[in-house]
DNA sequence: TATCCGGGTTTGACTTATTCCAAATCGCCG
DNA sequence: CGGCGATTTGGAATAAGTCAAACCCGGATA
């Protein structure tokens, strides 16, 4: 963090951090060299869906020293407070999507890979109520393909 | 096995595999001590929503020898042929539902329970194509509840 | 500004749920 | 009764979650 830069958007400046911090702080997680390492390679870029696993290795590859267990608590931290979304497709299998936006997801169940599906195409017609005491925390919806051609249940 | 009797469907009855039997029969799955065992732990009585490690725990308390591979194998078997149907909730938590019919589902996330939603009360309005050379396998919807109001997202 | 302190963070080790695998066993056919 | 392939099984492997102890960030202090 040596530069003079004034710029506080640009990604590849002298003050690669700046937006991450910004987010963070927003936010009010803490801004420690993890989490904005983590936000950094989550945030900068276009959206993109990431399991913990492969964030940990590419944090490794970046130098970046992260714990495994940092890197599901920070996804989990980034989750709780919006900047993420968490998808479970699979028992043991889960991705976080940078789009927080609504929308819902293609799961492609032969090659393991998550797709978003713009909300203008997709949307629940009738929500039943929640039961008494309780509400709505998030709804989910995940179409699953297979290779081929196939019959459409629901 | 050494009864007279003639029905066919009784549970309580002289011979009570004779449903679990019939049913394995009619999927073609061949009909060994352990499935028969599980599909009537989990076909008598009413519909249920099951966890591999519950089924497994409530085998052994009725001395059926089966291991719990034994019952993920089996659950992903009586899956795939449609006798089951997969419910995914979180990371390392699944249910298994005997009600295959056309219905969505409330996760309670605070208790872990999974509740059926009647078909009629919930509808996916537009669905998306699915992508070049696939085709749906599956729609799952969740619906996740917290207790205690709060805000509704999508 | 340099140092200290407390609570928030990080981390490695452990536990849990699930899957994978190779070897032993079983069901079915002749 | 014998053989073969399907099934079962214990144990290892994997993804994820938990926990207590070490560590670090940031405000207070002087």
């Amino acid at each position: 963090m040596t530069g003079i830069a004034t710029d506080m958007t640009a990604t590849t400046d002298s003050r690669p951090y700046a937006k991450a911090l910004e987010r963070l702080k927003t936010v009010g997680l803490r801004p420690t060299r993890q989490r904005l390492a983590l936000a950094k390679l989550l945030f900068d870029g276009d959206d993109r869906h990431v399991s913990a696993e492969q964030l940990h290795a590419e944090a490794v590859a970046a130098d970046m020293r992260v714990s495994l267990a940092t890197v599901y608590n920070t996804l989990h931290q980034f989750t709780s407070v919006g900047l993420l979304r968490e998808v479970v497709v699979e028992s043991g299998r889960a991705y976080f999507d940078t789009n927080t936006g609504n929308h819902h997801h293609f799961y492609h169940v032969d090659e393991g890979k998550l797709v978003d599906i713009d909300q203008s195409r997709l949307s629940v017609a009738t929500l039943p109520e929640p039961p008494e005491g309780t509400s709505v925390d998030r709804v989910d919806v995940i179409i699953r393909l297979r290779n081929g051609q196939g019959s459409v249940q629901s």
